[in-house]
RNA sequence: GCCCUCGUAGCUCAGCUGGAUAGAGCAACGGACUUCUAAUCCGUAGGUCGCAGGUUCGAGUCCUGCCGGGGGCGCCA
């Protein structure tokens, strides 16, 4: 079943082709590139359903005017589409202008119903195993705002490669072992024990909690590393619970430590995995991969002189393990303070003998707190910063996570504290969850089997007389976007779309509710095909919402 | 210093990989509630798309150079 917009775009693929089988082809053989036309909305009302500059492009191919070549491509299409096409016009440079037919608005509407839960999805024409590990914060503290993003990012970017077609598992990935870890044993036992914590040590107040909370933390005998192990295993606990508290869900947690153990350890592996290539050499001591070969800055030491490992070899190994779990694709998204990591990142993933293409670091801009017009700082070793947790008491984690998905994830994002707190009605969340209520509220007041009949009735909807309104035919035209909106988001990494998306369907159909009436619309075909479109859209809204983990109230 | 990244309305941000007269929300101002939910709607105002060149039929979008914000440049993690 293909959907409404597709089939379109088929035809005037068909018709496009059909113009330069007729006419000269000057590309000649080696020029063949297919003629990619766009097919979109116009900008202004009164040019048409669908606008497309796909004769501009056959132009220089066909080597006529693009405004004859519209003339003679708007004919083949009438041809094609029949009475679908009700009207075509040339505007503009070589623009073709599409008027459709009630009549392709109202098979939209059945199309979207017909595919319930389902529209719009298994769009991806090559469907991967694609692993997608994000956050991965060390459990060296609570849970904080900029990792929210990373949270709200990946779980919606998971949930619309899911629908895409893809298969997704969601990773966190964690050090439990290295220097770090024992800094943060020590600080825990030096609280214990009423001590201040060392030089490079956590000053958060949570150590205090954790000195509290481990038995014997404070025992002379106390040994940094188990101490730590323990706190690590509260803390992650604590991330956890925050994370399924933003509605984040993991597939698998994975343990740094893991790939230090047993004989020999996935990191032996991955060592002699790149030796084998003939990218390792020794110097001054250590080991070091030649990532400069691969395009990086220069050459990474995968085992220090002491034969301690970097966690640059952990991170080798961890790519090679998820390659070895039978993902063809890695996505991780990072934090743009790691954005350095990346080009050694992607020669490792080379030395291992790969195709860097299938890795695919996604660089997340920082979030910022802005509070009294001032920038708060986060970090959290000193103990300076907001935790997640403290902004979803604030404002609620379908605000938050809302917030968090509006701006595209190469943007800084400043989160305004007064703002949030005070007016968290400013967010468009709440307008969008409001159409949705409202839909609800009118299908109650309907009663199910009214509603049902009314879907059921597809073939009565409307009567050929009763022209469909402007508001109609655009909320129709919104509706049946979504596949080519979730492709975009999907193949662009880029689940904000589909809170712009939410956003104007939200609008369009608040625009059909002031202009449209409903309950008690005469003949009853009409009230039939008009709550058909408000199912259409509920079901649509309550989708996208789920795909960016919002909550779809049905009342407000 | 070198590298990466961002710069669009007062504020927060979209802008569908080059298309028509650059769009929303919030804030501001003026209107609208015996109504299918006013958490709404209608209207007004608000722009040198950081600056300057370049590429072409056409640039917010691509290239170069500046300016400004953020980040990164350890045998740290």
């Amino acid at each position: 079943m293909t959907d409404p917009v597709s089939q379109i775009r088929e035809a005037l693929l068909a018709a496009a082709a059909a113009l330069r089988g007729s006419g000269p082809d000057e590309a000649g053989a080696a020029g063949h590139a297919v003629v990619a036309p766009n097919l979109e909305r116009p900008k202004r009302a009164g040019q048409g359903d669908y606008a497309t500059n796909a004769a501009m492009l056959l132009a220089p191919k066909l080597g006529k005017p693009p405004r004859e070549i519209a003339e003679l491509l708007g004919a083949e299409l009438a041809r094609v589409l029949g009475e679908t096409l009700v009207s075509y016009e040339i505007a503009g440079p070589g623009f073709l202008n599409l008027t459709l037919s009630d009549e392709w608005h109202k098979d939209a509407i059945r199309y979207v119903l017909d595919s319930g839960e389902q529209f719009a999805s298994g769009g991806a024409e090559h469907p991967e195993r694609i692993n997608l590990e994000f956050v991965s914060a060390n459990p060296t503290g609570p849970t904080v705002v900029a990792n929210g993003r990373a949270a709200a990012y990946g779980d919606a970017l998971a949930k619309i490669l899911i629908h895409h077609g893809h298969s997704v598992s969601r990773e966190y990935y964690f050090n439990d072992a290295g220097s770090q870890i024992d800094r943060l044993g020590e600080s825990v036992i030096a609280r214990a024990r009423g001590q201040e914590v060392p030089e490079g040590g956590y000053q958060g107040d949570y150590i205090v909690d954790l000195a509290n909370e481990i038995p014997g933390a404070g025992d002379s005998n106390a040994q940094a590393s188990v101490i730590a192990a323990q706190a690590i295993t509260i803390l992650l606990q604590q991330v956890r619970a925050t994370l399924e508290r933003y509605r984040v869900f993991y597939d698998t947690f994975f343990s740094e430590r893991t790939l230090h153990q047993g004989s020999p350890s996935a990191l032996d592996r991955a060592i002699e995995s790149v030796r084998a290539g003939g990218h390792v050499y020794e110097h001054d001591g250590a080991t070091w991969l030649r990532t400069t070969t691969f395009g990086d800055d220069k050459d990474r030491v995968l085992l220090r002189s002491d034969g301690a490992p970097t966690y640059f070899l952990a991170d080798l190994a961890y790519m090679a393990d998820k390659q070895a779990r039978g993902f063809e694709r890695q996505l991780l998204p990072v934090g743009a303070d790691h954005h350095g990591y990346v080009a050694r990142l992607k020669a490792a993933f080379q030395a291992l003998g790969n195709d860097p293409e299938l890795l695919e670091p996604v660089i997340m801009q920082l979030v910022h707190l802005v509070e009294g017009g001032e920038r708060a700082k986060m970090s959290k070793r000193r103990g300076e910063f907001v935790t997640l947790d403290e902004l979803l008491d604030e404002i609620g984690v379908d605000a938050t996570r809302y917030f968090m998905l509006q701006s595209s994830h190469d943007r800084t994002l400043d989160i305004n504290l007064e703002v949030a707190r005070k007016q968290s009605n400013e967010n468009p969340v709440y307008y969008v969850q409001y159409a949705h209520a409202r839909i609800a509220s009118m299908l109650k007041r309907l009663g199910p089997e009214r509603v049902a009949e009314a879907v059921a009735s597809a073939a009565d909807w409307s009567s050929p007389a009763d022209a469909l309104h402007p508001s109609e035919r655009e909320l129709v035209k919104k509706l049946a976007s979504l596949p080519v909106e979730i492709a975009e988001a999907a193949e662009r990494r880029a689940p904000h779309r589909m809170t712009s998306y939410a956003l104007e369907l939200a609008q369009e159909f608040t625009a059909f509710y002031r202009d449209c009436k409903v309950v008690g619309a005469e003949p009853e075909s009409v009230e039939s095909w008009r709550i058909a479109v408000c199912v259409a859209t509920q079901q649509t809204l309550a989708l996208v919402l789920e795909l960016l983990g919002v909550s779809a109230p049905d009342s407000m």
